[in-house]
DNA sequence: CAGTGGCCCTGAGCGC
DNA sequence: TGCGCTCAGGGCCACT
């Protein structure tokens, strides 16, 4: 499910009105990717203070710590406002692996494939936080996300250009859908080695992944099967894939049939005509 | 150190 | 209807 927009879309349907209220329960339910790292309890009593964005992680900022959230392949988050109480947060559907009751309301994880993770940090710069967060690169949509370094970022590698991409740690928040966008949007076959590519390309690289990213963000993100924010609303961003799962299907440009491959374990779509080599 | 593949887990879709 | 197989939006870790 989540790349960068969608975790965004998350971030920003329910940061506002979690924000300044008090921790008064928690639920674990199965293990997630990582245990959360303290006992539970010990969060009861906290504020939370706002929720911020790091890559594909959201980090909660507490009176004391800060918890971090990951969504995975399949976690969506749920917050149900304290006005609404009762027979929702009472019953936790099988998936529901972690709730956080507080003041305002219940914030819920429900992750059926449990990539995802709840992972408590004393700080940004403590020893599990940097693990987590250490090796992240630039933010795309941050404004500090500039071409010189990029593109001597991309010179130092020797991988292909889709998946030094995924790794996240050139850039972040591009995943297996805006992988595929961005080097379609920028004419870059995703078979291209990283090193290869010229500043000039580069800069057409870096210009769609801000662009496909904010333009997924202003939709909702992508729903292509069960993606929701935290209000239960679905994104539409998938309407408007050039090449993402549309393997056999015309180019929208030009016509020619979209390819797919793999790479990495992971599918990769492209059109040959309009991305060179 | 960079690159590659395995693996974590569950559910949906498909062919037979 | 059921079974077995493949695939799925992520990313850590061991190994080369």
């Amino acid at each position: 499910m989540p790349e960068l927009p969608e975790v965004e879309v998350t971030r920003l349907s329910f940061a506002d009105r979690i924000a300044n209220a008090d921790i008064f329960n928690v639920r674990v339910g199965k293990p997630l990717r990582w245990p959360l790292g303290v006992n539970p309890a010990t969060l009861i009593g906290r504020k939370v203070l706002g929720v911020r964005r790091r890559g594909k992680y959201l980090l909660m900022d507490l009176n004391e710590g800060l918890v971090l959230w990951h969504l995975g392949m399949s976690g969506s988050l749920s917050f149900t406002p304290a006005a609404n109480t009762g027979a929702v947060i009472s019953r936790p559907q099988p998936h529901d692996h972690f709730d956080l009751f507080t003041t305002q309301g219940l914030l819920r994880l429900n992750d059926p494939r449990r990539f995802g993770a709840v992972v408590y940090a004393e700080s940004e710069t403590s020893a599990i936080a940097q693990k987590l967060l250490g090796h992240l690169g630039v933010e795309p949509l941050a404004g500090n996300f500039d071409l010189d370094t990029f593109h001597k970022n991309l010179k130092k590698r020797n991988a292909v250009i889709k998946q030094v991409l995924l790794a996240g740690d050139i850039v972040v928040g591009v995943g297996n859908i805006y992988a595929s966008e961005a080097l379609f949007l920028a004419g870059i076959r995703p078979t291209v080695r990283a090193h290869r590519i010229s500043r000039l390309r580069a800069e057409k690289l870096r210009i769609a992944i801000i662009d496909v990213l904010a333009r997924a963000v202003a939709k909702g993100g992508s729903t292509l099967r069960d993606f929701s924010n935290a209000d239960g609303q679905t994104g539409y961003f998938q309407l408007e894939a050039n090449v993402y799962d549309r393997a056999g299907e015309p180019c929208r440009l030009c016509g020619n049939v979209i390819k797919r491959l793999v790479q990495g374990q992971r599918a990769t779509y492209y059109c040959s005509a309009c991305q060179k080599p």
